[in-house]
RNA sequence: UGGGGCGUCGUCUAACGGUAGGACACCGGGUUUUGGUCCCGGCAGUCGGGGUUCGAGUCCCUGCGCCCCAGCCA
């Protein structure tokens, strides 16, 4: 076992730790906004700051940065603990940044008092225009030297509702030319008469992210406070605060966010595509949100492995989604039991198999996990094979079943093609064949080979089912890029397949637990009902015979 | 033409002045009662130009490129 590499913020707490800079505590957060569902790239920094706080024997809070009323719902602050804990972690506090709204307008009070806040009357639009630009300096209020008493009675009159939204802010008085614009007298409180998911009708003043989030962790004594990139401007600003305030100071560090190829990641675009009914809901198994990777079958420790394996950098990097699929599979291939299902049937006579006698045949649950024991699936004269196992004129490198080829049924038999049936579009209705009562379990006495070995389901005995095969949800590599990427959406990312015909002993199968179906993928069970069980397929199983189909037509077309 | 960051195989990511390594992807081959898994092999990279050094992805200079910032969003 040889020792991963520390990743850059692994090595600055071991700085820390050595120079004894926080006292050799390790204390992170996870700071969501309740004002939408997490991501994948929340996932990121999940297993980041949980993951930092269990490696150094610290502790994790789960702190809701609930400051502003208009964009959030208590929804989301649910579903945002049932995916933190889905994902396998215990935060040490569940915290929410309203809960310290009155300690935070007694901070505001003190840095008025010190001469560093003021209240300003300009409109949202003269405060932009005199913000200056990238180039050019802003231009210092006209209110920016209002006396201390003045501020303090026009600061408590916002608080008390005394004005209209918008007329007036709390403004920190910093330096109007500096070159970094967050530090051009931001705003710390705007005045918002919104009812509060949680302090009601208690405010109408509320902080912005600036002030309230440093303090917050101030408040609860975070050590390393890891945020993304775009937050490196604002660090500044974060110390500029805590330095003014003179208290507990954490260390903001900046790492870089999880994005994905062929996926969208800003909870804007993703909120659109709930809104716009573009997918089911937030939990649509094609979204990238972590309750929908639930739905889809995706397995928390699939998604820790593989924030595990992509590391943690500063430079800007997209993902491939194959890699998150390739761990996905590392992980069900090890875990999941194999069953049978027949997705797009084509009906198989065994002629010389008695029409009323069945039997049953011993099949292995799990290959890679021999405690997952066996079980008995049915065997008939009728049974579905996969449409797509049959040509009736197969090229060169097809070795599955055709007119007169002999394959093995999966634990079952040999079995020959002798007769192809067709309907009056010549469109194939069935097949008939004969098996070898001799090749019983899928082995032939006379040690002779067959190239193919076909997954099947009895006819008789098979339960019906509805599959849903889903596919990447944008068509291009990075949606984000596209001038519209609702016109990136794929058309094709939601197949729904009925009439598929599943093993009787899938009926028990679990909601949410994922399942190999032989040859095809890995699949679980859906919350939906109609008058048939749903199936989602998770994710397909590598199929080579589809790559070598691709190079075919691909080399025709020269 | 302000400020802040970042440039290593196609994609992520290692190297901490001393043989540029791993994973995914891709391409070959082997095993196989899943065209799965597994195993073996291959392809492929330090943004450019100078300098320091016995030795530079790493240090210095310079150029180039990409990302973020002008919400009373976070």
């Amino acid at each position: 076992m040889e020792n991963k590499p520390r990743h850059f913020i692994q090595r600055i707490i071991d700085e820390d730790n050595v120079t004894g800079k926080f006292e050799n505590r390790v204390h992170t957060r996870f700071p969501p906004e309740p004002n939408g569902y997490l991501h994948i790239g929340h996932a990121k920094a999940i297993c980041l700051s949980f993951g930092i706080a269990d490696e150094f024997g610290g502790k994790c809070n789960l702190r809701f940065d609930d400051t502003n009323p208009i964009a959030e719902e208590e929804e989301f602050v649910q579903s945002i603990q049932a995916d933190v804990e889905w994902l396998g972690y215990a935060w040490d506090n569940l915290c929410f940044a309203s809960d310290y709204f009155q300690q935070m307008h007694d901070y505001a009070v003190d840095l008025i008092n010190k001469g560093s806040a003021y209240v300003c009357d300009l409109t949202p639009e003269k405060i932009r225009k005199t913000r200056g630009s990238l180039t050019q300096p802003g231009e210092d209020s006209p209110f920016r030297d209002r006396s201390v008493a003045e501020n303090l009675d026009l600061f408590q009159r916002m608080a008390n509702g005394e004005f209209e939204d918008g007329s007036r802010t709390l403004r920190a008085k910093i330096d109007m030319a500096h070159p970094n614009m967050n530090m051009r007298d931001p705003v710390i409180y705007r005045i918002l008469k919104a009812y509060h998911h949680r302090t009601k009708d208690d405010w109408c003043i509320y902080p912005m992210y600036d002030w309230a989030h440093g303090l917050e962790d101030s408040i609860e004594g975070i050590t390393h406070s890891l945020c993304s990139l775009e937050f490196e401007d604002h660090r500044p600003i974060y110390d500029w605060f805590l330095d003014e305030l003179d208290v507990y100071h954490p260390q903001q560090i900046e790492f870089a966010r999880l994005n994905l190829s062929y996926t969208v990641m800003s909870k804007r675009k993703l909120k659109r595509l709930v809104e716009d009914g573009h997918v089911s809901g937030w939990d649509d198994p094609r979204m990238p949100t972590i309750s929908g990777y639930r739905r889809r079958g995706y397995t928390p420790a699939s998604i820790r492995k593989f924030m595990d394996e992509i590391g943690v950098a500063k430079r800007d990097n997209v993902m491939e989604v194959t890699k998150l699929e390739s761990t996905l599979r590392e992980d069900l291939n090890k875990r999941c039991e194999r069953r049978m299902a027949v997705l797009n049937p084509l009906k198989v006579v065994i002629t010389n198999y008695p029409e009323d006698e069945s039997e049953t045949l011993s099949a292995v649950n799990n290959p890679e996990n021999e405690s997952a024991g066996r079980r008995e699936v049915p065997f008939s004269n009728e049974l579905y094979i996969e449409r797509d196992d049959f040509m009736e004129d197969p090229p060169k490198k097809f070795f599955r079943l055709g007119p007169g080829r002999e394959v093995r049924l999966r634990y079952a038999y040999f079995i020959t093609c002798n007769d192809v049936i067709k309907d009056d579009n010549g469109t194939i209705t069935e097949l008939h064949c004969t098996y070898d009562p001799e090749t019983k379990g899928g082995n032939a006495p006379d040690g002779r080979k067959v190239k193919a070995t076909l997954h099947w389901v009895s006819a008789h005995h098979a339960v019906d089912a509805e599959v849903r095969l889903y596919d990447r949800l944008f068509k291009v590599p990075s949606p984000d890029g596209e001038e519209n990427f609702i016109d990136a959406l794929n058309p094709e990312s939601l197949r729904v397949m009925n009439g598929c015909k599943l093993e009787p002993s899938l009926i028990n199968a679990e909601v949410g637990v994922p399942v190999q179906f032989e040859r095809l993928g890995y699949f679980c069970k859906d919350s939906d009902t109609n008058e048939f069980p749903i199936f989602n397929r998770t994710v397909p199983l590598r199929d080579a015979w589809a790559k070598i189909e691709k190079q075919n037509q691909s080399g025709q077309k020269k």
